[in-house]
DNA sequence: CCAAGATACGGAGGCACCCTCCGTTTAACA
DNA sequence: TGTTAAACGGAGGGTGCCTCCGTATCTTGG
């Protein structure tokens, strides 16, 4: 009775693969039809049989999940890449608008969003965690080049960035929030005057929030 | 060719009770069953056929529609009611909780009511004049017996008790808004020294926010 | 009160999708 | 290359969706 074959095999190289093509038919025909879209569908666009879908992600929930898990990663990535952009609050920017068109390419997923947020908490735990360090990251950087004030945490920024996409049903939502984020930006931003005061109260008591 | 037969006839007395079971048993099973809930399930339930649920309701949208429209309609009578109560600042607060209970029984439907939202913007538009409406009539009696400062408009306050309820996906958010909600009409009593002046400041320009 | 016509009712039936189950195939390891 | 665990695919039973139409019921004019 040799039970010491414990020690974990290597994945299957073709259940992988699957895993991934699933992701990316279902990205794909949610965007298009709406959560509602058949399961079927997918699997059919990903060139698998109905029972792999189901042994990969037993329920409809389970794929949204993981398909939005991955978005974020990959928003989260991005951040990655753009730490090494030689202007970091260019770099902000371009993050933030990402952000947004991430938003708007879920528009007819919000409801389902909202179900899966319901139902698994971790998930939204593991969003904001993820995108807070994203926005974090930038962030600092941009507050170390003294670039920008040093009193606006990630997690303000993000709220601000969720709030503003909250009103996404309104016609011209995008062009809005973009606006808006620009205006935002600006104001982060520290004028040449004010630099050398920024810096110095970069990790002292914020500064009163300024008016107007 | 007689066409003179447009004046309408009055509308058959069992079409007007079945479609009101429907409402009934709809906002039952959905309440239990969430959105997804078999529709053929609420016609039994209603004690109709199928085929007269659809004909009624076409599509599921238009069912959800229907019942939550009914519920608003009811918060906004009872808001009607309210208005000859005695004490006109427990009439609001109590208008409220209610307001909050509506919103508590409906936890499972939140996705739903995103679908639906979405897809008619009318009914936003009109839950929001009718609630709002609601909130004015009870606000603005308030005021005018100078139990309450004059400078809260019915659309601040709807937008605060939104905004409150909004987190409601934490353990134990009832209790949390309702008693915020205490505080935030505390906050809108007139003191008993500040009485006068609140009146005098009813129609013109609002005083300075009070801090704490 | 009755007849006639308008209107609403119910549920059978066809269809799409859900999900499970299991015989077949394939990749990892020795 | 053989063995075996793991993954694959899709047939099939079940459920819910929605339409269609013969039947039942209500309103109205006489």
């Amino acid at each position: 009775m040799d039970d010491h074959t414990d020690q974990t095999r290597k994945p299957r190289a073709d259940a992988v693969r699957n895993r991934e093509r699933v992701l990316e038919a279902a990205k794909a025909v949610f965007n298009a039809g709406g959560p509602e879209a058949s399961l079927e569908a997918v699997a059919k666009r990903a060139g698998v049989g109905i029972g792999t879908l189901y042994r990969h992600f037993p329920t409809r929930e389970d794929l949204f999940e993981a398909v939005y898990r991955r978005e974020v990663e990959q928003l989260s990535e991005l951040a990655e890449h753009l730490r090494s952009a030689k202007d970091p609050v260019d770099a902000l920017r371009r993050w933030l608008r990402s952000a947004v068109e991430f938003v708007a390419t879920k528009k007819g997923m919000s409801a389902a969003l909202a179900l899966t947020y319901q139902s698994s908490s971790e998930l939204a735990a593991f969003s904001m965690d993820r995108l807070t360090k994203a926005i974090g990251s930038l962030l600092g950087r941009a507050a170390e080049a003294g670039q920008m004030r040093g009193d606006m945490s990630p997690e303000d920024l993000l709220r601000a960035l969720i709030g503003m996409c909250y009103m996404h049903d309104q016609p011209g939502w995008q062009s809005s929030v973009l606006r808006m984020l620009d205006v935002f930006v600006d104001g982060l931003r520290v004028q040449p005057a004010a630099k050398a005061k920024a810096r110095a109260a970069k990790r002292t008591t914020p500064p009163e929030k300024r008016k107007r």
